[in-house]
DNA sequence: GCTTGACAACTTAATATTGAAGTATTCGAC
DNA sequence: GTCGAATACTTCAATATTAAGTTGTCAAGC
């Protein structure tokens, strides 16, 4: 791969590293969520079923936030789930701004069943590298990613 | 950050890993491209336009396999960018089937003048880490992102 | 020549995503 | 108490993205 681009050495090496990480994120992304066609969810609806999952009801800020994208576009997606009856709003009392969002009955009963191919494909996707390697790819991207 | 699941050790440190690995690809994508803003070019538009300054005129498909993008995808973004006279389609006469898309003047004009801001962003992100840190980062990723 | 299979591009429908504008609600300063 | 700022969500328009299906083109085998 790499670019094309004649520039300084340091500037060569930040473009193929950001090269490099964009691939193997996009690719990583592709191969561990294709198991969620067989439920016929969306990367982003999985994502929000498994924060409510692993982080209890939240409320629709808190889960863009989460998931680092807009609150138009969270509008959007519990709208999705919420006409499949896998997730319910409910506006708190104390402060009416802010709606809860809670997995309905079926929608635990889904994440819950497919959670465990989402580790197992993760898992095996990560055993391309050893565990000393994830631990120095997680300590880099900590650094990288950091605000 | 990290995940409230509770699996074995291997299992953890995968997630967390991967986990690591989409935050900081988002964070950065986000921050690199944010000068795109001031051009009103979409990250797409912009891959589009570098992939055929650095590598000269393509077919959609080759594009689309550059950039992990569907065909269908390609259509769009390409419809979009000869909206503005940035790009040409021009259908080959040796195989009818392909089209190949030319950067225009304008196009070219566009792509060089802000291609160095994103050698800039791209280097300014980049040194968070050190040399040696960067090519760490680019070896694991490569392993993990390779077909 | 004709058929068949493969492939490139396009189309369509559904969802995602953003940014900006709009509505409702809360809270603090006065 | 009232008003303005801040917050949460919705709505809208534009673009992206995919998957599935359609059309046109080519090449290989008959």
């Amino acid at each position: 791969m790499g670019t094309k681009y004649q520039g300084t050495e340091e500037a060569t090496r930040a473009l193929d590293t950001y090269i490099k990480l964009m691939r193997a994120s996009e690719s990583l992304t592709h191969r561990i969520h294709r198991h969620l066609h067989d439920v016929d969810l969306t990367i982003s609806q999985f994502g929000v079923l498994e924060a409510l999952l692993h982080l209890g009801s939240l409320c629709q800020s808190e889960l863009a936030h989460k998931l680092l994208r807009t609150g138009g576009n969270m509008t959007l997606v519990i709208d999705n789930l919420e006409k499949r009856d896998l997730v319910r709003r409910e506006r708190s009392s104390i402060d009416r701004r802010f709606i809860s969002v809670h997995l309905t009955e079926a929608g635990r009963t889904l994440i819950e069943r497919i959670f465990p191919r989402h580790v197992e494909a993760v898992t095996q996707a990560m055993q391309r590298l050893t565990a000393e390697e994830q631990e120095t790819l997680s300590n880099l991207c900590r650094k990288l990613g950091s605000p």
